[in-house]
DNA sequence: CTACCATTTGAACGATCGTTCAATTACGGT
DNA sequence: ACCGTAATTGAACGATCGTTCAAATGGTAG
């Protein structure tokens, strides 16, 4: 028995990343067996590697896809806003939330997968997700140059607003009390005091 | 060839849990055997077991332990605070990033080691730390309740906060431009300026 | 219809895993 | 010195892992 009616490769794929991600991102990617992707997709373990060379590259590829999937999107966004300092930095917190809230998954294994990518993959990880907080960091440098933010640490006060941003996604639910857009107005507000908004 | 001249039990039962914390904070959980634990402490895999039940409560009670002491400690630096909200808030950031900064492991673990919990130890980790973000939440709605601290979601925004705090133990290192102190000084303005203060 | 390529299976390899337990040795108290 | 308990070893069990690859089957184009 090999090749069953019906199958498609493009289908294939797609069902493994999107299998992979999700039980690498419920379960962590050490404790998730490529057999264990291999039957929420429907195949044999075996066929995995018609569409990946291994599993270190399933990870890297997913999370390294993300960050530049994140980049482009944050990069159209921007391209519609005003220079203004104030209304890009609306426009990052808003982005941000409503952006990973619709991605959950690639969140979690993009912070919490790094321990799992050898040295090279790391480096390149590392290096998409550096270059994603340096927009934020451009924000407020170029805000607090027009004394329109707090004068804070220019490197260190992104890094506090994203940890926060992020912290959502350990949590919200939808259904819960709040909306998706409640909690983007509400991490706004948080964002705005922090940086020395009204 | 047995028992070793020299052996100790209780630095024995030492050593495995320092070395556990630390490869399971360094590796992930999944990824870390017992005889890579036990091969740091210098014994057989087997001898863990007279230690510990399994490796599941291995990793629940470094959890779980993490909590308790970090609950006791705040509960003692609380003692020595005024009622004030606005020194508390101070204090609990103070405190928050001291004392986490001297775990980083314990923090690493007690978030992303979460997955591998079976639901018993994770309803156990959790309660615990719903208990410490609660003590967040009854300084804020006291700030909040005197007019102290900006009229916020007295549920979120401790979470925000914590989040921010526990962002710090991700990419800080001593010998770096900042210092404890420094960190301590910066993330309690943050934090002040997202409550409303100052 | 045929040939070729695509897709999948299933068996197997070498490796490692969590855990158990009888045997061995060390240590401390009487 | 002796005995009982503590501490450790090393072998083994049953299980699972990541990966490879020859064989088998499906689909499409000419």
């Amino acid at each position: 028995m090999a090749r069953k009616t019906g199958s498609d490769g493009q289908k294939t794929a797609r069902d493994i990343r999107s299998a992979a991600l999700r039980l690498f991102a419920e379960k962590g990617y050490a404790a998730v067996s490529m057999r264990e992707i291999a039957r929420d997709v429907g195949v044999q373990a075996g066929a995995l590697y018609l569409y990946t060379p291994d599993k270190q590259s399933l990870l890297a590829d997913l999370m390294i896809s993300h960050l530049q999937d994140l980049m482009a999107a944050w990069k159209t966004e921007l391209a519609r806003v005003e220079a203004d300092p104030v209304a890009r930095l609306d426009c990052f917190v808003r982005f941000h939330i409503r952006y990973h809230l619709q991605r959950i998954d690639e969140v979690f294994i993009a912070y919490m997968e790094l321990r799992n990518l050898v040295p090279e993959n790391f480096t390149r990880v590392e290096t998409l997700r550096r270059s994603y907080e340096r927009e934020l960091e451009n924000i407020l440098a170029a805000g607090q140059s027009l004394g329109q933010f707090k004068s804070t640490d220019t490197r260190i006060t992104p890094l506090a607003i994203i940890a926060m941003l992020n912290g959502v996604m350990t949590w919200f639910r939808d259904g819960g009390r709040l909306s998706r857009s409640d909690i983007e107005t509400l991490y706004l507000g948080h964002v705005r005091r922090l940086v020395g908004l009204a």
